[in-house]
DNA sequence: AAAGAAAACTAACAATTGTTAGTTTTTTTA
DNA sequence: TAAAAAAACTAACAATTGTTAGTTTTCTTT
């Protein structure tokens, strides 16, 4: 009838505690009691904890790496594409701050996904650093150490779960918008 | 003899296991193999699991909060303030990486000890934010939402500990500079 | 209203958890 | 080298963990 069905409201939920406790500490237990019901009737719905764990990450991991990937082979200028990564962090991350949450940290306790998991990360952190080796090149990136500017940005992008929620007024467009900016111009107001 | 107790192997030794799962995920059975001795023996050096979180975390906590208060304080400009913050970031994490991941994630687990670790973390925050503010007053700082900038270096900063330890060739001191730079004046080269 | 499917339940399991009590070994001090 | 202190040990506990088996209830379809 609805378009969610019972084993999305349960990863959804799992996604919610998942982001208070982090994986380990939430039991099956805590997850049933959020969900109304008792620990063993999880099962009619899901395989195993592990299970609600690679729900939560390995699609959001993949949006991310074909985002970027697409980003890459555009014809846009660097700082455009760098804008575009800033959007792309945005925009998931706005529609799914909890998930979020279980890609940054719970990640380590995959178990049959974890390699594929680290393959998609390293690519992602791949095509990114592509972005701004070329930038450098082409003189539109200040040359400076590539690793420094891509973790610098990088760990902003990657934080955004927790401070959305706590922005709400702040619309996606606009965030974007002004960290695009921030990130790319710095804060100083050269009056040297 | 070595001024180093027993006890403090413990808690460092507990960090690096932190560090790599999670508190919640490392067992006192865990620990006791990565110290060579059985899980009871920890109990003549420590009173509990907890009490090595609280060990790990609030010290440190307390650090950056002195640290940036005195900042603060300085006549320093507030561009060369922000500048002094990521260096007590840089400084202090390069010599606590361990530490560091349970500061950013399993200060949750604290039990006792939360609140006065939220009250540290509002504080630190609450001055650096004062520091951008005065920043933008006084022209030096562009003027965009305050939390934005805020957030965007701080996420940076909180994040340091992931990265350093895999730039071992990196030395704080160049580090340090060249993340001011970019988060100062950003990354395009003006060509506008 | 009957039949079938979906979703909940109770009860239990084997393993693992943090921790304690009491004892023995090792190291340090006098 | 004897006494004291520090640090390890074995054995066990009560609670909690993820999960399974089998049963009953609820919802959907005809």
């Amino acid at each position: 009838m609805k378009g969610i069905t019972r084993k999305e409201e349960i990863v959804k939920t799992a996604a919610k505690l998942f982001k208070e406790k982090g994986y380990s500490a939430v039991t099956m237990r805590d997850l049933a009691t959020a969900m109304g019901i008792k620990a063993a009737s999880l099962y009619n719905h899901i395989s195993s904890k592990q299970e609600i764990l690679k729900e939560i990450i390995i699609s959001l991991a993949e949006d991310f790496t074909e985002g970027i990937k697409s980003i890459e082979k555009s014809s846009l200028t660097s700082i455009k594409k760098i804008e575009a990564v800033v959007n792309l962090h945005v925009d998931i991350t706005s529609k799914n701050t909890d998930e979020m949450a279980s890609l940054n940290n719970d990640w380590v306790h995959l178990e049959e996904k974890l390699e594929y998991y680290l393959l998609l990360r390293s690519n992602y952190e791949d095509e990114f650093r592509n972005i701004i080796k070329k930038g450098i090149e082409n003189d539109e990136i200040v040359n400076e150490n590539i690793d420094v500017i891509l973790f610098s940005i990088l760990s902003t992008l990657r934080l955004l779960y927790l401070w959305i929620p706590k922005k709400e007024d702040l619309k996606p467009k606009d965030l974007s918008e002004q960290l695009s900016k921030i990130l790319v111009k710095g804060i100083n107001k050269e009056i040297n």
